[in-house]
DNA sequence: GAGCGTGTTAATGT
DNA sequence: CACATTAACACGCT
């Protein structure tokens, strides 16, 4: 389940991989996948170079040399790979980018989630979700005054406004249970009850966990690879997510886990009490 | 072989 | 508008 650090870390192989090659052609297998026919798609990117890959919450942007942008969100299962010209389609293959240098450009994913819009450069803000999409959890982009004035007139849950992409780019389930642990905030606690001081301590394990995990190369729980088929190593710093059953290296007391907002969500149920502070 | 779980977003309801 | 709820996606797993 790529998150923003997996995804970036994606960005970061395809860019070493196929930045400055162009398309030669295109196989679309699973044509429900991108928002145009097959035919435009085709038209619009055959013979075009992919001058740059940018990265947008968990949106990738693969920019062309003739204005297009290709956006990509993979959702679930979404990966991309290079292979040689020529190699049998796996199962789940559903786009093919034949580039220039004899090597093919993949798309694969198990549960078809993912999808593909083609659109023109700065045409970012009329794609719902990429359109309305928070700031990047970054110190620059995520500021405490931000989080303070949308998180003070948020009434719900705390964790399903994390998982709101509008609030902040970038955070799923996992990084959303990793950051609520290390900040003792109980997943439900309602948002705007939470005290300025965990706000920025909330701010800061955002900020810092999310550097860590791209750093760590992601997360791979299910079957997430990066571009060149690797498995992410952050898996071995997670602290919450998964651990249901197990102690809290805090405190010893279980992990408990239960649904919020329809999601799976553990939690300590000693360090992270609902009442603010 | 039906039903469930899975993460994310869209759509619809209040 | 803010939030909740549900559906949809498509498949693997039980």
């Amino acid at each position: 389940m790529p998150e923003l650090p997996e995804v970036e870390t994606v960005r970061r192989g395809l860019t070493q991989l196929v930045q400055g090659t162009s398309i030669k052609s295109i196989d679309v297998l699973y044509p429900k996948m991108i928002n145009v026919d097959t035919k435009s798609f085709q038209d619009a990117l055959t013979n075009q170079t992919i001058d740059r890959i940018d990265r947008r919450g968990k949106y990738l942007l693969f920019r062309f040399n003739n204005d297009m942008t290709l956006v990509s969100h993979l959702r679930m299962e979404g990966k991309y790979d290079v292979e040689p010209d020529g190699t049998e389609p796996s199962k789940h293959t559903h786009v093919i980018f034949h580039l220039d240098d004899n090597r093919e450009l993949r798309y694969k994913d198990s549960r078809k989630f993912g999808r593909m819009y083609l659109i023109k450069n700065g045409e970012e803000k009329t794609l719902s979700g990429l359109g309305t999409i928070g700031p990047e959890p970054t110190e620059d982009d995520l500021t405490f005054n931000y989080m303070k004035q949308v998180m003070n007139k948020s009434r719900g849950k705390i964790k399903p406004f994390l998982l709101n992409q509008s609030h902040i780019a970038g955070l799923g389930n996992i990084y959303c249970d990793e950051v609520l642990w290390m900040s003792k905030i109980h997943p439900e606690t309602i948002t705007n009850t939470i005290s300025d001081d965990k706000i920025e301590t909330l701010r800061q394990n955002i900020i810092k966990e999310i550097k860590m995990a791209i750093k760590g190369h992601g997360t791979t729980v299910h079957s997430y690879s990066n571009a060149y088929g690797e498995a992410g190593q952050f898996q071995n710093h997670l602290h919450v997510y998964g651990k249901q059953g197990e102690p809290c290296e805090r405190c010893g007391t279980l992990f408990k886990k239960i649904k919020v907002a329809q999601r799976g969500t553990t939690y300590c149920p000693n360090c992270q009490k609902k009442v603010a502070d």
